[in-house]
DNA sequence: CTGAAAGCGCTTACAG
DNA sequence: CTGAAAGCGCTTACAG
């Protein structure tokens, strides 16, 4: 049998409040009484029930997550995989508060940020935007005990305990692999389309893509990226005017959203199914896309999966329990006609 | 507030055992005090905290796991992801049993599954061969109330409640679509390498893939399936017999496993690099062959995910709650050299 | 057929 | 600085 409080109590010569203060590091306890109710907690291997004690402290974990707004289909998404998460809540005893910001706006975030009540909260979910502001925002909460997880980008070297996304140079590179691969001995031009090299996974994307075109892939030519801003009427507009420009474009990379007006623009020029395209995320448009043949195939990351280990991650880091690393390593899926779900 | 037992006791004016009598289904309560109790339960929205009962009960999940033996790679790694799993055991209230039995032996499966202890087994899941001898066995422990949950290869029209695996069909289909894109234009024969046309989830790869080939990649020839039984060895003389058979020999699809045969045959010959392979399953054997350029793409399936996946099946059906669907579907994960973790 | 009381493993006032 | 007792939400003998 596993050892309990009544156990060490016992073994120890002291009272169940007492295990109690030592194991919860509380202090008012004499220091010889810690010393010998730690060294029998230690002969005894004992381990904590969690469910128990959240049993005993009505535990509920009050946690955030801050999405950017706007018409971004994947962000769409992965706001309502925290609509999900709420229903689970209490089943998993959290109490979840989603806030949604202007998107590409460093100012908005860290305001947002800054407005948290701090008090008790178990941990705050993000998708990043590169900047000072941020970071400080971040530091602030890191300071005052808060965990801090990233989403879909990554803030590293800031003070987040976690990052809850896709390794995204992996994918660019991928995103490269199979677009050459596909494209073998056809010679051209490709074309990158992203929201905005200030978030860091489409900087990411994008470095891992040209390492390997020119690693691999010589006799296709990179263009220069297109920031469509992940809005389609932005993205069919800048789209429509390079493949207006450009001859013997035989290849697109679109790393960000914005798929909707991309696909628009191919078609008006009678382009689809013509070009190759490898794009991100599996939005309604992007899988109607794979099906008609438009997108050769779609590198995803899986929302639910997302939020669902950004709320293990958090609630782990809150309690300093350990996580089961496989489980929160977030896949870099690659969907082609064949495989959609 | 969330309601409780205590709720329930006061409003419906009986007793606390009473309560949870009407709860479980456990006889012995007067029909109308059940009626009485059930308007109440229903009239305050309860849920019951599994958490508590678990805690109260002592409860703990006694599951098995049948996993076939020998040197087949993958299913070693199920096992580990068994071993690893155990190890959580503690924390997830579960008692985990691992039989082995010989592969692609139907009498074998179904006397060890005859053999278990049926008492108070919350679960069994095992990887399935196809055989009315099975089917039997199955049926009789579902008959005795076990949840059966099947694993990699599944036994669809018996008895079974769930399977954990991915999609064979699509997996082959998507093997079919990237050999065929990696070829584009290079006609020529392509090989099939399985271990068993008598498990299923062979049997299903191979069926997607000539679906595709045969729809859409019209100038390659799909030569008779090798089966190497899963046996490095035999994988490596068939193939190698083929290879000296056959002229033009352009792509290989491995759907079972014996990579390690496979890649031997393909550079005792030369042919590492020159003919593109689509395996299964991301063995070390296999992660050196993408790293080296002799596999182009490898499909896997996550053993780590499909074994966590199957505990919570197993507990769920044991208990009788709901799952989150979206967590228990097993991806066809795609590996090229660029996105290996 | 029904209920009072104790208990699962932990935490929390409260009293001393 | 320490402990006795009650409680978290549920279940389980035991008695009637």
């Amino acid at each position: 049998m596993r050892p309990t409080v009544h156990d060490i109590a016992e073994k120890a010569g002291v009272s169940l409040a007492t295990v109690d203060r030592v194991l919860n590091r509380r202090k008012g306890v004499r220091a010889e009484t810690v010393l010998r109710v730690e060294q029998v907690i230690a002969s005894l291997g004992y381990q904590r029930d969690l469910a128990a004690a959240n049993l005993a402290k009505s535990r509920v974990y009050p946690l955030v997550f801050v999405v950017p707004e706007g018409e971004n289909s994947f962000m769409r998404g992965l706001e309502m995989a925290v609509h999900e998460a709420r229903r689970r809540s209490s089943v998993e005893r959290t109490d979840i508060r989603l806030l949604t910001v202007p998107p590409f706006d460093e100012g908005a975030l860290a305001y947002a940020l800054d407005g948290l009540n701090i008090e008790g909260l178990a941990g705050v979910a993000l998708v990043a935007t590169e900047s000072p502001a941020v970071r400080r925002s971040v530091a602030r909460l890191a300071d005052a005990g808060v965990p801090i997880v990233t989403l879909v980008s990554d803030l590293p070297s800031a003070r987040r305990r976690h990052y809850v996304g896709i390794d995204n140079v992996a994918a660019g590179r991928t995103a490269a692999s199979l677009l050459g691969r596909f494209l073998s001995h056809r010679p051209g031009k490709v074309a990158v389309l992203a929201g905005s090299m200030l978030v860091r996974d489409h900087v990411e994307r994008r470095l891992g893509f040209d390492q390997v075109m020119r690693a691999e892939f010589t006799d296709l030519e990179v263009l220069p990226v297109i920031e469509g801003r992940d809005e389609a009427e932005t993205a069919e507009r800048l789209v429509g005017e390079m493949l207006d420009r450009e001859r013997d474009v035989v290849g697109i990379y679109s790393l960000g959203a914005g798929n909707r007006g991309l696909i628009s623009a191919l078609k008006a020029r009678g382009l689809n199914g013509k070009i190759e395209v490898v794009a991100h995320e599996l939005t309604d448009h992007a899988r109607q896309a794979l099906a008609d043949g438009v997108f050769a195939a779609v590198i995803n990351q899986d929302a639910g999966h997302e939020v669902r280990s950004a709320i293990r991650v958090m609630k782990a880091l809150a309690d300093g329990v350990d996580l089961v690393d496989g489980q929160e390593r977030i896949r870099i899926d690659i969907f082609l006609r064949d495989n959609l779900p």
